[in-house]
DNA sequence: CCCTTACCCTGATAGC
DNA sequence: TGCTATCAGGGTAAGG
C-alpha cells in the first residue's frame, strides 16, 4: 500500500521522466476512476496542447502542474494511488494489463498508465487558476508534512494533549500528519517503544519527541531505499522497492521480534491490522 | 465536536 | 481438487 515514501518515490520518478513532455491524448478504461471532470471527453479536451511541467507530493496525493505552449499555467492533474494504484511510464505498444484504468498518451512512443487492481485510486484534472483543494477536497483536510519544520514537538504535543484516542489511530489521521499509513505507523511505534493502544494524552513530552523522531527516521529510510516491498508497490519504471528486509513488526504476526525474540502480536485498531512487540513496546 | 464504523474492490490465502 | 470465507486498507460518509 503506497504511503508517503512510496508516493515520494513515484513523484521523483515522474519528475525525471515526464517533465516537459507534451500530452497527446487521454483515455479512461474504468469509468469511476476519473473523479473530475466526470466527462471523459471534457478531460481529454482539456489536455490538448498541454505539457507536464512538474510533479509534487502532498501527503499521499500526487499533483502535476500543467503548462500550455506559451509555458503558461494550464491547470493540473491529481492522483491518489490508494491501495493498489500504480503510475507506470511505458512504451505505447506495451500490452495493456487487465487493470489499466487511465492512459495518458504522451509525445513520442510513450505513455503514462494508471493501473489499479482494487480500483480505489482516483484521478483529477484541475482547471487553470483553480486551487487544487477545491477539486481534490481531501487536500483541505491534510495536516503537516512530516519533513517540514511545522512537524515540531510543540505541534505534536498540542495535537496529542487533549486526545483520548489510541496513538496508532492518531498517526493514521491524515488531518494531523499527512502521509503516514498502516505500515509506517506500526514501524514508528516500534522504534519509539510505544504500544499502539497507548492513549495519546498519556504520553510524556520525551516520549512524544521519540515518536516524532522515529516517524521522520522510518519515512526517510524508506524513501532512501525507494519504497517498500510489503505491497504491490512499483515505481514508475515497474521496479519494486526494497524496504521489506527491515520491517520490525508489520506483517510479522506470531514471528519472533528481531530485537528480543518475543512473539509479535497482532490486533485490530480502528479497523486496521496492528502489529507490535509486547516486550520492546512497553510504554502504554 | 469527537470518535467509530461501514463501505468501496480484487486477488491471495486459509479452511473445509 | 474445488469451493467459500476471510483478509488486506485509504478516504469518505454516515452513525453514535
Amino acid at each position: 500500500m503506497p504511503e508517503l515514501p512510496e508516493v515520494e518515490t513515484v513523484c521523483r520518478g515522474l519528475n525525471q521522466l515526464t517533465q516537459g513532455q507534451a500530452i497527446r491524448g487521454g483515455e479512461e478504461l474504468l469509468k469511476r476512476t476519473l473523479a473530475y471532470p466526470l466527462s471523459v471527453s471534457e478531460f481529454c479536451q482539456n489536455l490538448e496542447g498541454v505539457a507536464i511541467a512538474h510533479w509534487q507530493r502532498r501527503g499521499k496525493y500526487l499533483l502535476a502542474q500543467l503548462t500550455n505552449a506559451s509555458s503558461e499555467s494550464a491547470g493540473g492533474l491529481g492522483v491518489h494511488l490508494r491501495m493498489t494504484g500504480q503510475l507506470l511510464w511505458v512504451q505505447r505498444d506495451q500490452p495493456l494489463s487487465k487493470h489499466t484504468r487511465i492512459r495518458l498518451l504522451m509525445e513520442g512512443d510513450r505513455e503514462l498508465r494508471f493501473v489499479d487492481i482494487r480500483t480505489f485510486g482516483k484521478f483529477w484534472w484541475v482547471p487553470p487558476k483553480t486551487a487544487p483543494e477545491t477539486i481534490i477536497t481531501g487536500l483541505k483536510n491534510l495536516g503537516v508534512e512530516p519533513f517540514s519544520p511545522d512537524f515540531s514537538l510543540a505541534y505534536l504535543e498540542q495535537k496529542l494533549k487533549n486526545s483520548g484516542r489510541a496513538i496508532k489511530t492518531l498517526l493514521l489521521d491524515q488531518g494531523i500528519i499527512a502521509g503516514i499509513g498502516n505500515i509506517y505507523a506500526d514501524e514508528a511505534l516500534f522504534k519509539s517503544g510505544i504500544r499502539p493502544v497507548a492513549i495519546a494524552s498519556h504520553l510524556t513530552s520525551e516520549q512524544i519527541e521519540r515518536l516524532r523522531l522515529a516517524i521522520v527516521e522510518v519515512l526517510q529510510t524508506a524513501i532512501d531505499k525507494g519504497g517498500t516491498t510489503f505491497s504491490d508497490f512499483r515505481d514508475v519504471t515497474g521496479i519494486n522497492g526494497n524496504y521489506g528486509g527491515v520491517a520490525w513488526v508489520y506483517g510479522r504476526k506470531n514471528e519472533p521480534c528481531r530485537l528480543c525474540g518475543t512473539v509479535i502480536q497482532q490486533l485490530k485498531l480502528g479497523g486496521r491490522s496492528t502489529h507490535f512487540c509486547p516486550q520492546c513496546q512497553s510504554i502504554s
